[in-house]
RNA sequence: GACCCCUUCGUCUAGUGGCCUAGGACUCCAGGUUUUCAUCCUGGCAACACGGGUUCGAACCCCGUAGGGGUCGCCA
């Protein structure tokens, strides 16, 4: 296991607290509910799981659902169902906020027995008073995980409130006092929180108990170098998994987007993940998504996925598209595009014409590659030549192809793609012979002798 | 505007004073895999934001400048 290089906070460096090296880690995930999980969140997520993961510690759930307006049981679902799609297990049961506000209430209350705040009506639009926190007066500063050493001159700060003049707690008093409640060690989370940071140190000390560690992500940006906003409307959760992203490979995405075991490694497993994360590694400066890279990324996992998994996955996106396949011809046809697809949505659109005669001609190729002269005669004499073979398997075809080829005088250019486009509509796919092969010479002559009726009559 | 923060190839990054004529990955380009597309392999293009210091020596330290971001709610 690594040096703990984090320092308390206030705490003289070099020293080491009693019990220190014993103490467990304890990260959260504090979203809150709104039916779309961002991957800003969700890569905090996974970094805290992560480090709680690689310090043998515990990662909680808290789902901050006091905006009742957004907090809907069905943006819950929702962010469960992300959760556990990523392979995001917590430990112990989530707490709901919601349900605490009994204790945020009480400790508001503590706060103005001892005078650390003050009830006010701030006019504007609420109606009477509200509880404001009082800040200490004094300098703030705090050794971030990430970043460094941050601080804030004590002019800089001004008191806030924690109390809503309607009765309820603000954010700020709630997520403390839960990370308290929660016995949370480590607070690992966006960017944007920097500044809240100091108002929730002071609070902490306001409340006497102990500092968490902090450390704070940079945001992940748009390729436009942007901060997501909804106009961008891919950057949730749910829309990668919808574009046929594998979990494990958008996991190990996120991970290396804003950290780098400083090694070339790239594709990694997720326990090589959980040995190597520390937080000292995280980037600082924000980060961009690159799909291409991503979508690389997840071809290297569509490969190295066992046999049968891969046959699953394929079955149930033909099923979404109302395919319902021999079992056994379909394994033949999912082993063709075995190390050719790079997403799972890649899957329907290209093994589709093996299911249906009714698939769609892709027009570029019908222009480039079979209005030609003379396909129509190539056709024809592949095609005699198909009938003639005594079976139909990838060596025989294989043979034929070349030899007709050589015999005629012609370039493979000149005659495997059309044969392609003939009975798949498409310019590209699996290799041509073991493609004719599987797909079978009733199908292969129908869909040539379609094709020359439909494109090339004279 | 105020306060904080950030700045290495187009993108993600390695790099913590000499090993850097800056390495890897994605993308792109070229060639190869007994001449289809894709995969795969090999090679190539491509960066230390700028200006000053400090030092024998700076991508790495300091100071400025520019650009970018975050926060400034009785939202979370």
């Amino acid at each position: 296991m690594e040096r703990e290089t984090w320092q308390n906070h206030g705490a003289p460096s070099g020293t080491r607290h009693a019990g220190e090296w014993k103490m467990k880690v304890r990260t959260r995930f504090a979203p809150s509910p709104t039916g779309h999980v961002h991957i800003g969140n969700m890569r905090a997520a996974i970094y805290n799981w992560l480090f709680a993961r690689h310090h043998g510690g515990e990662f909680l759930l808290r789902v901050e659902d006091t905006d009742r307006e957004r907090s809907t049981p069905e943006a819950i679902r929702t962010l469960l169902e992300a959760m556990d799609w990523l392979g995001l297990g917590f430990d112990g049961e989530a707490l709901y906020q919601s349900t605490r506000m009994e204790a945020h209430l009480a400790a508001a209350e503590t706060l103005l027995e001892k005078g650390l705040a003050y009830k006010e009506d701030k006019g504007g639009t609420g109606q009477g008073e509200c509880v404001v926190f009082r800040m200490p007066g004094k300098d703030v500063s705090f050794d971030d995980g990430i970043k460094g050493t941050l601080s804030k001159a004590a002019a800089n700060m001004q008191d806030f409130v924690i109390v809503r003049s309607n009765g309820t707690p603000v954010f700020h008093l709630a997520n403390v006092l839960d990370d308290i409640e929660q016995e949370v060690t480590h607070v690992i989370r966006g960017d944007d929180h920097v500044e809240n940071t100091f108002r929730h140190i002071a609070l902490y000390e306001a409340l006497g108990a102990e500092v968490p560690k902090f450390a704070h992500l940079p945001m992940i940006v748009n390729a436009q170098g942007k901060p997501y906003s909804k106009r961008d409307g891919d950057a949730f959760v749910g829309d990668f998994r919808e574009k046929g992203f594998l979990p494990e490979a958008l996991f190990n995405y996120l991970a290396l987007l804003g950290w780098s075991p400083g090694d070339d490694r790239e594709v990694m497993a997720r326990e090589e993940l959980v040995e190597v994360f520390t937080l000292e590694r995280c980037q600082s400066s924000p980060a961009q998504v690159d799909l291409r890279k991503l979508t690389w990324m997840n071809g290297e996992y569509m490969q190295k996925l066992p046999a049968v998994e891969f046959e699953a996955i394929c079955f149930h996106a033909l099923g979404k598209e109302g395919i319902d396949p021999e079992p056994e011809y379909a394994q033949r046809v999912f082993a063709l595009v075995r190390d050719r697809v790079k997403t799972v949505a890649d899957i329907a659109p290209m093994v589709g014409f093996f299911f249906s005669g009714d698939f769609s001609y892709d027009e570029k190729a019908v222009e480039k590659k079979l209005r030609k002269e003379g396909v129509r005669g190539i056709l024809q004499q592949v095609k005699a030549l198909f009938e003639a073979l005594p079976a139909f398997d990838e060596a025989d075809i294989d043979r034929t192809l070349h030899g007709f080829v050589e015999q005629a005088g012609l370039g493979f250019g000149a005659v495997m793609p059309p044969v392609r486009i003939a009975v798949s509509g498409q310019q590209s796919g699996p290799d041509l012979a073991p493609l004719l092969s599987v797909l079978g010479r009733r199908q292969v002559l129908e869909r040539i002798d379609r094709t020359i009726g439909a494109y090339l009559q004279d």
